[in-house]
DNA sequence: CTGCCTTTGTGACCAAGTCACCGACGGCCG
DNA sequence: CGGCCGTCGGTGACTTGGTCACAAAGGCAG
């Protein structure tokens, strides 16, 4: 059995239907949509870098990808995270807003993607009142994201920011798979303040500490640090 | 002379001439706008609270309006600033998302606004293609800066945002009308740093300080220091 | 002038970020 | 098997920024 995309199925639903937030798409955009093929990025590839020139709107399908905003340091801020069905909103600033990606986005998983051509977005914006209400709504949903990061950035303190962090992340055994780095850009601050934070989480009895991972043993307590 | 909102006007122009990007629109949407009379809020003036519903989609026509990220702790942070012709992107995305505001919006001058009702605005955004474009390019900017303040916070330190600030604000003589507080919650810091701060500019001849105001002495200095 | 409010100054302390460096683990290759 | 190297985590000294508590001006109304 192949790996490569299946057809592109443009009878019935294709992609589209699998796209959360797509699916009340009139029938004349469905059918336009599904004549793309959707194309999946390995883990790590990266998406588009600052600076670059906005091309397409990317609906993601399968996958995760993270939207990380970089500074002059050298560090780096993660913005959001891309879902399923979510679009990424850094490509209609450009589409729009005639700007380039000011961000950095890399596939955190393997990732299934959907590339629409800018003519075609274009267009769709301007026929189609459902696509526009899905475009609007992701919009809308990245603007209060970025805003809740700039609150906790702003002021809330890395204990608590970093208890949310490993909640978030915990699966069902409660272990998290990510280096004190990548906790760390992912709430705006620093590795060896996060590794500091988590040796006084271990010693709270909290979590356990193990390479490359944490094991969240009390997820009660952490929930208590957020308050 | 009284000083009464002036008479609907919509015959020809009105208010809708008046604000820089919503020229281009079309006859029919030109004139549907043109029956909404603008209303004039005094300086100070709380036009929303975090929690309230969005209720109208407003387009500062004169003057200026803070909105302001309220945390926990009691400090704020400036998100932007609404000009004349910018619209109220939080109101945007409650009407758009659903959602309550989440910001606190201050009149910082005398304010000349025009509030468009939901339903009219909805229903512009479906039929015209040019209203379309002036609420999305909004929307686009204010994603842009409100990211750019994240940045700011989290990457760049007081003195240099500090410096941007009076550069921002200074007049033509070189005065910044605000209060140390004022500047603090516009760069996102406390009032005791930024005292600390501005007394170190005037040591070294950048600016000097006044009860209520910084006079800026040295442009170029103040430049070199944000790089 | 007096009292009161707003604005600013100050010191002690705490939280977080920076810098420099070390050690520990885990492949991987000879 | 043993040594090499890259990634990951630990640590101490120091700087920057935020917090708290309180004092000292300026300004204005009564």
């Amino acid at each position: 059995m192949t790996l490569r995309t299946p057809p592109a199925d443009s009878g019935s639903s294709g992609w589209v239907g699998r796209a959360p937030g797509l699916q009340d798409l009139d029938a004349a955009t469905r059918a336009r949509l599904a004549a793309i093929r959707p194309m999946t990025l390995p883990k790590g590839q990266v998406l588009f870098h600052p600076g670059d020139a906005v091309a397409c709107f990317g609906v993601v399908l399968g996958g995760r990808v993270g939207v990380y905003l970089p500074g002059a340091t050298g560090r780096e801020i993660l913005l959001y995270s891309i879902v399923p069905g979510d679009s990424c909103v850094q490509s209609t600033l450009g589409l729009l807003g005639d700007d380039d990606y000011s961000a950095e986005a890399v596939a955190e998983t393997e990732v299934e993607v959907a590339m629409v051509p800018r003519d075609l977005f274009l267009d769709l914006i301007g026929k189609s009142a459902a696509f526009r209400t899905f475009v609007f709504h992701s919009f809308a949903r990245r603007l209060q994201s970025v805003m809740q990061v700039l609150e906790r950035v702003a002021f809330i303190g890395i204990e608590e920011r970093l208890a949310a962090a490993l909640l978030e992340r915990a699966d069902g055994q409660g272990l998290v798979q990510a280096t004190h780095q990548e906790l760390a850009t992912a709430i705006g601050s620093v590795r060896e303040v996060v590794s500091r934070r988590l040796e006084a989480l271990a010693r709270k009895g909290l979590v356990t500490l193990e390479r490359g991972a944490i094991r969240v043993t009390d997820r009660g307590g952490l929930r208590r640090l957020i308050s």
